[in-house]
DNA sequence: TTTT
DNA sequence: TTTT
């Protein structure tokens, strides 16, 4: 079993930064990927590739990605589902970024994680590294908990502390 | 601007070959790729990715692969967007194959496809490489084209050969 | 069998352009890749992974890249052995692009390829798709043929028409 | 920056296991990857493609994997040098393997490694996680340490554990 | 024998 | 609504 993705491509909007119960920051994104080849009528398309990214390459991605911002992705591809609000499961296929790389020339800070991946600190035996008394865990800006679906907007909160990458 | 998806599952069911009205073969299949880390619950969860593969790869994965098959996919993340039953608009992420390898073992055919991607032949200049008449191109099996979503099943058309990857 | 590999680097010099007898362009470069972690010594080195691409996005390479270029490979790990000066096998390892992304902020041409690798346009039959007399064919602007490795430079020709990905 | 490398292949040779000075474990190997397309001759090339991996997934690749098996490999393009025995320097391209997967379908261990790369658990504030007195490292079954190439046998030391990915 |  |  594989599962690898890499995409380079534009914000087309501000990231949106959330936090689990847990205080687990949980960014997400929407890339734009033009393609290569042209359609047909002559046209170049677009991809709208939504991701999203976990714990501290979040607040990277919320700190220094902005709407148009070139921004390269390297994850995996990650199905969810969840209760839709007409009572029906919704389906959901999105890339989890593992690492975010800033490709735009102006910023100083090029780096939007540690590095091969995110691995956390021992924190004595807690199940969840960080807590909302750590004070590396900056608060939310705005009162914005993982009550919803990050894209879809009007679902059922659907993504939890489960869904740690680990 | 990239775009660059490599998987390895296994086939969910078996491969759906459909037809556009030109004549283009399109597989379609999902393919459950297990994490490599287990969940909070130490259970190993999967992702089931949804893949779109044309002309003869297509063809190929229709004749060799079926239910529990593991195979490979090469290719991209494409997004598309289709009039659901209730008029609203469904936006659907999904893999495109541009090469899909056989990894079973028993089979003798170990390559779904030619190669580096699909190279069509010169035609004569028609927009469309493969018309009803050309005798390399199989007639569908079932009496299916392309009159909804391969995935999706209940939408309305929404593959044509205007999404044909070249 | 699957062999893939995605880089976004900077190029270390300005790119060679070379030609096969048969007049097919091909373009080598080295692409210094930083690494996403520091070594034991805090510092953070890279990788310098020597690429090659043929035909038209070669001459795109040589024509919008040049040292210090940041640009996007999507390709596949190639291997191949030619005979050292003294005799003795050398055992090379590169990347050989299939397409080539131009992540600088100055150029409007965003493409150096035409996408999805490079499908050869028919010619009557020919093995080799350009000859000498196309004049879509660029003449070599150096006196520069494939005589030797275009890494290593001392060596024999090791590269000719057969290596062609197509 | 980014790097990034996928390869499904059979193993040439049984991996070979050694041992840093200060007892990581360090395997390495070389996949064949038949390449999908014949070259002018009509015949199938492969690509012999060395790869390195470091810690548990390296005593898991010593242990499940031989000369044939079908292997999968997630990792990076690294390059090194070393002072090759005349005294001149040796370049080196390989494949840092983060994860490797086991495509045997005998198997009953499927997975080389824990899932996304090797996290390291605390040991008290050591650089290194692992010391010679680690009851989970396997002593060396052959008296074998990292005294050469791993690849090219005859050089000097040049794999050192500052070589670790992390 | 290297890029920013 | 899923694979081994």
């Amino acid at each position: 079993m594989m599962n690898r993705v890499i995409l380079v491509g534009r914000l087309t909007k501000d990231p949106e930064l959330r936090y689990t119960p847990n205080g687990v920051a949980v960014a997400s994104f929407t890339l734009a990927v033009n393609r290569a080849f042209t359609n047909q009528q002559g046209e170049r398309e677009a991809d709208f590739i939504n991701c999203v990214v976990w714990r501290r390459p979040a607040e990277n991605v919320a700190n220094f990605l902005k709407k148009g911002s070139l921004a390269g992705v390297d994850g995996r591809v990650q199905t969810r589902s969840y209760e839709g609000q007409d009572g029906k499961r919704v389906y959901v296929t999105e890339v989890m970024a593992e690492s975010v790389q800033f490709l735009e020339p102006k910023g100083q800070n090029q780096n939007a994680d540690r590095g091969e991946g995110y691995t956390p600190r021992p924190n004595g035996g807690q199940d969840n590294p960080f807590g909302n008394q750590n004070q590396r865990q900056p608060q939310p800006q705005r009162n914005t908990r993982l009550d919803e679906d990050p894209f879809a907007g009007g679902g059922q909160i659907d993504i939890s502390d489960d869904d740690l990458p680990f």
